[in-house]
DNA sequence: GCTTGACTTAGAGCGCGCTCGAACCTCTAG
DNA sequence: CTAGAGGTTCGAGCGCGCTCTAAGTCAAGC
């Protein structure tokens, strides 16, 4: 296990770009990396599990500004815990809303799916929906 | 049940604004809607249901150009009710891939959650657990 | 010493999905 | 007739999250 990667090899693994992983120290959601002599960044695991974090954050859609929030929190110690710990609440409510939202979206195509097969082997005709099918006669 | 909406019942409906609305009328997601004398829009409640319909599309996140796509088939007619169906269907596994994603992102939020919990209220010890956290120690 | 190639910086540019501004029009009420 | 509300069009602008370019530096190999 190799603790000093580069930076492409961190981009290899992480599935961000070289320059993304930049941007991202730039902008201050990833403290300033380790150099080695040549001025080139070397990745620490801590790094890495930051980043991997951070990939989870993003996952999740939140936006870059509160991850900005986030890392500031983390660098200030630990004294920020709880700061921390309520942001991630908060977040968790939002996405936990969003799931719900795509999942019951997910819900209606698929029902959408089987309509249209339906139309599509007209045999048996459709089973009345409780929800209209918005695109059948266009005009 | 009013069949014929201004813009602005419409914008409340929906909760998209006018603008919004125009515009999606503009690049082709909406198809021209019907007006009254004195050229302002009427939308009739086939309309909502389409708006509605690319709501959902919205919140699974389908990109607009890809809403475009099933729109110019939505308007060509039933013949393209096939590549409709599979369209969705493709979409669908996208989707449902992305809930997977932002499940198991929420669920690792969620142990951070707990693990800033235990860091607070510091009697009981963390429990070791399999992930690390990537941000108790910054430097 | 020179070349190659991987890195560095600062800063401009881009694609997406809206969002807004400006100027104009039309209907209704007073 | 006038004022005001509520539209209309066209096109520019914006916030986000990267993405890329240009020019330079450094280390290693020939």
């Amino acid at each position: 296990m190799e603790t000093h990667l580069s930076i492409d090899e961190v981009a290899k693994r992480t599935g961000l770009t070289a320059h993304t992983l930049r941007y991202y120290e730039r902008i201050g959601l990833i403290a300033p990396i380790g150099r080695a002599a040549g001025g080139q960044r070397r990745y620490a695991a801590s790094d890495m599990a930051w980043i991997e974090f951070l990939l989870r954050l993003r996952t999740t859609r939140m936006p870059i500004g509160k991850m900005q929030t986030f890392a500031k929190l983390r660098g200030a110690g630990d004294s920020t815990v709880k700061d921390r710990r309520q942001m991630l609440e908060g977040h968790l409510t939002q996405v936990l809303a969003e799931i719900e939202a795509m999942q019951q979206a997910a819900n209606a195509l698929q029902s959408k799916i089987e309509h249209y097969r339906s139309l599509e082997q007209p045999s048996a005709p459709d089973l009345p929906s409780d929800q209209g099918h918005a695109d059948e006669y266009p005009r």
